[in-house]
DNA sequence: AAATTAATGAGAATTAGTCTCAGTCTCATT
DNA sequence: AATGAGACTGAGACTAATTCTCATTAATTT
């Protein structure tokens, strides 16, 4: 299996883009975690670790990794987009606690089927979905009694 | 069946907030149309009904909507949110085509059973879901050959 | 009616995200 | 090694959505 480095590179190229410092250091730092972010953290994770790059440049970069399918917009929450890296994971979708705002990633092949029936039901060409369930998770629910 | 307006006097009540004019105005425009809208178009609409109404109440209104469950976040795009209102409704989700960004709502009971099966797998007592699928409609799909 | 409390509009403030532009880097060609 | 074309960058200006502030108004309670 190709690394995420090599898909970005491919993919860029495809394009006729440049494999850029900056580019690669928000691919290594998106990969470098397997946890939910969104820019500001990823923009403090890398000037933590000394990278000089600019809010610009991440902004820049996020919609090409998410083009690339290395990358998912998760949710929009807080006033803003929130990531995570899937290329190397099994699709799954998430469970969220409303109470205290846990995630969950789940997989599920009834779901997998679901697309596609649904889409056949609609005369639709699936190509991907993405799946949320909101509860509460058992912590939460033993609190709220 | 509650009228949308009983739900939402009863809910503002429970809080000891009260129905205001422009409150009502809102939900009413909210349930005026049978169509996902955003704040802006809500604002245009009331003003050309003649309504006198702030964007800041709009802004502060919608969320009480939501809350009492007359009205669904559907969506985040082009920078900002996208709304529907669900009250008297069946639960229904989104197939959304990448080509023309047409929105069709269906409804499965295949899904229906998957948020419980995956809440009892994870230990969660789900309370709703949103599931949107994404892919090609049928005019979409004859073009892009 | 007075006091209390909630809600409003107007516009200032905030914030996420985009855009501009001048300077830099890369790379193919000389 | 120099050149030129394009791609890329950071800094900060800009835009747009949303939230906040605050003086005023409306409703409710006393």
């Amino acid at each position: 299996m190709k690394s995420e480095l090599e898909v970005f590179a491919e993919f860029l190229a495809l394009k006729g883009m440049r494999l850029t410092p900056e580019r690669e250091a928000v691919l290594e730092e998106v990969f470098a975690e397997h946890d939910h972010f969104d820019i500001d953290e990823l923009f403090i994770r890398l000037r933590q670790k000394g990278q000089r790059i600019s809010r610009a440049s991440i902004y820049r970069t996020m919609p090409l990794l998410v083009e690339s399918g290395l990358v998912n917009e998760v949710y929009f929450e807080d006033g803003h987009l929130h990531y995570e890296h899937i290329y190397g994971h099994e699709h799954h979708c998430h469970l969220r606690c409303l109470g205290c705002r846990k995630i969950v990633e789940f997989r599920d092949d009834g779901v997998e089927e679901a697309e596609k029936r649904i889409g056949q039901a609609n005369n639709f060409e699936p190509t991907g979905h993405k799946l949320e369930i909101f509860g509460y998770c058992s912590q939460c629910r033993e609190k709220r009694r």
